[in-house]
DNA sequence: GGCCAGGCCCCAG
DNA sequence: CTGGGGCATGGC
């Protein structure tokens, strides 16, 4: 029974928009709409969807064994049950990663949208895809800023320039593709992470950001990551998506 | 009206 | 190599 609105809205993606009871985004061209009774009926004839939404990795497995091994883990994934990690499209996840840093999910939304409306495809009225790297080849530092950008400008045209390190990175270990990732200007240490995680499902993987600092600080202060291992990508989501949503475990 | 946001770059020590 | 200031912008 995977948790739709939380797999959403927990800030892997920035694709997807609640309107009423339904969920709605471009995928790979066409608009898709979800609503959590229909969920398992829609995926089960969409094989694009199916994979999107990861359905065959064994996540029920994984919450056990996080659950046992650590208490506050146990109350957010018992609040939160069933996040999964979207298989989602690196160019996309490379540049919604570079609009992140220093910047909030409000504001992430905002900047995403406005980039599928000056440069991606209309698909149907009010809804854009994401832009292709070949749809952004005329993009300006000035009318990039004029978008709300700020600095990050320089870094997606660095991006744009060097979106081709995708193509190795699917090939190469993690610690590799890390350093690959990270020749672009403005992917660090955290937005390479999140790369390899939401594009690339690298589980290992564990991006810490200003609130896993936060929540590592409180909880765990000699530890790091690897105390959920190898489940540390599942547990950095149920703390992020947790501590976000409901402060603390007790 | 400051503070902060899914950080990174750069430069001083 | 480590620490900390600066960075564009806007939601709150």
């Amino acid at each position: 029974m995977l948790n739709l609105e939380g797999t959403l809205f927990c800030g892997q993606t920035f694709a997807w928009k609640k309107i009423g009871l339904t969920y709605q985004a471009v995928l790979e061209g066409r608009l898709v709409t979800l609503t959590d009774d229909s969920f398992y009926d829609s995926i089960h004839q969409d094989p694009v969807l199916y994979h999107y939404f990861d359905m065959d990795w064994d996540y029920s497995g994984a919450e056990s064994y996080l659950s046992t091994l650590d208490p506050h883990l146990a109350i957010y994934i018992q609040n939160h049950k069933s996040l999964h990690i979207l298989n989602q499209d690196p160019w996309e996840v490379m540049v919604s990663f570079l609009l992140s840093q220093n910047n909030n999910i409000k504001r992430i939304r905002s900047l995403y949208e406005r980039l599928c409306q000056h440069y991606g495809s209309l698909i149907e009225p009010m809804w854009y895809s994401f832009p292709r790297p070949h749809q952004m080849k005329s993009a300006t530092d000035a009318q990039l800023r004029s978008l709300g950008l700020g600095f990050r400008s320089v870094y997606l045209l660095d991006a744009l320039q060097n979106h081709h390190v995708l193509d190795l990175v699917a090939e190469q270990d993690l610690m590799t593709a890390k350093q690959t990732l990270m020749s672009i200007r403005g992917i660090g240490e955290k937005v390479a992470s999140c790369i390899l995680l939401f594009a690339f499902h690298q589980m290992r993987s564990f991006p810490v950001d200003t609130w896993i600092k936060k929540v590592m600080k409180q909880y765990y202060p000699n530890l790091d990551g690897t105390y959920f291992a190898p489940y540390e990508a599942l547990a950095q989501q149920y703390l992020f998506h947790g501590i976000r949503s409901d402060g603390g475990t007790s």
